[in-house]
DNA sequence: AAGTGTGAAGTCTTTCACAGCT
DNA sequence: AGCTGTGAAAGACTTCACACTT
């Protein structure tokens, strides 16, 4: 009976635990996975939070206070186990199991992404390319035959896609958008220069390349006017 | 003499403005401006705060006090002004001016950056593409010739080159960039998945694919437990 | 009547600084 | 002696709500 209890206790507790990592710190805990990764390459068994948030470019009192919503995983005067501690990251992050992708849109982009590397190694398996323009259909892109976009339903369904990376011209893409929402498909990475609308519970996330480069202007112009004025601050360095 | 201390007052309060403007509005300018640019093409004069934050996907709060940080540029009861607004943003960011960009690593990526025709038409010119591999030297991508990335101090001197995306395998990535530091390049776009060191003064910014993917996974697997639980935040949307 | 601009309140994030554990 | 884990303080960002202007 008491053992019961204290089970259901644990269960209620770890679970709100989870749900209440902070969005920044959610977004950092990739990073501190990667520098943790090349740890265990490297063959380091332990490090410190100076060491690790060093690797990162973060202050060690941010990783810490970041860790410490997963739980408690270091150990005082020691330093946090790096086996151990990239388990309990990819556990929280839901790595521990394989996130099937579809990549659309097969432009130059979308190339880019089929043959990017970096996704085996880190949870993520693309499981799908796919096109609308019959050329491209059928062809080889790193290993995989590109198929045609109106099969995404039945693609989605039977390989169990959860995400969709979106590499598509901007006109088109709100149209595609609706058609991997139409597919039971409810987060979005999406490449293309313009927002989409979605319904709710459906989860999107922008990457922009243009964007990207017109905040780095932003604070390049900054600098030249700071120090066209007189004392530039020209110890500034982005996160 | 009047004027001209008028004159004075005046710029120092524009510089001071601008210094001023906070780093999440900043990332989000050149959203507002490419819902601009649409609404441009489209030959829409005027704009409500309501209207243009719906496009953009916040809320127009936010956008009226992002605003707010440029200047006074709408008409209360009527709304923005589509050309001038759109003009105000550019000059905030620095883009009435062009920025020259070098793309360092013609793997898929770099090719698919240098294909990439969203720069253009926002304020960055492409000037230079580079490998390190003799193989790929000399090759026209994207109607540029790829150039030896040894003649980069050069280059960078030549042709103004403010700004250098990095689509680099990893391991070498450090290394460039030291190169591209020594080039007297001040402003990094890393897509490399691994942080990289530089001297104070360098501004970096990260994209890294496979992180973007771990965020989405991560949002993914928190609402498959809460459902699994019992009430499920399925209204869960991202900004 | 409509819609901006903005203080003030509320929320989220970072930093500080030190108690507590090994 | 050293380094984590964390309350509490400080700071940044967002939302509210309404005075103000056209």
């Amino acid at each position: 009976m008491v053992g019961r209890e204290w089970k259901a206790v644990w269960v209620v507790g770890n679970a709100t635990e989870r749900r209440d990592i902070p969005d920044a710190t959610v977004s950092r805990l990739p990073e501190y996975l990667r520098a943790l990764t090349t740890l265990i390459e490297q063959g380091v068994a332990s490090v410190s939070s100076e060491e690790l948030a060093s690797m990162v470019g973060v202050s060690s009192a941010k990783l810490r206070k970041d860790l410490s919503y997963l739980g408690s995983y270091g150990v005082r005067g020691v330093g946090y186990d790096v086996d151990h501690l990239s388990y309990q990251i990819s556990l929280a992050l839901g790595l521990t199991r394989t996130w099937a992708i579809a990549i659309v849109g097969m432009g130059n982009l979308g190339r880019a992404l089929a043959a990017y590397n970096g996704f085996a190694s880190r949870g993520v398996e693309v499981m799908a390319l796919l096109d609308h323009h019959p050329s491209v259909i059928g062809t080889q892109i790193a290993g995989l035959t590109v198929e045609p976009f109106a099969d995404l339903p039945r693609i989605a369904r039977e390989r169990g896609i959860a995400i969709a990376l979106l590499a598509t011209p901007a006109r088109s893409t709100q149209e595609v958008a609706d058609a991997v929402v139409a597919a039971g498909i409810t987060a979005i990475l999406n490449f293309a220069p313009i927002s989409i609308d979605v319904p709710g519970g459906v989860q999107v996330r922008n990457v922009d390349l243009a964007t990207e480069v017109q905040i780095l202007a932003f604070h390049q112009q900054q600098r030249a006017r700071g120090s066209a004025d007189a004392a530039g601050a020209l110890a500034e360095v982005l996160p």
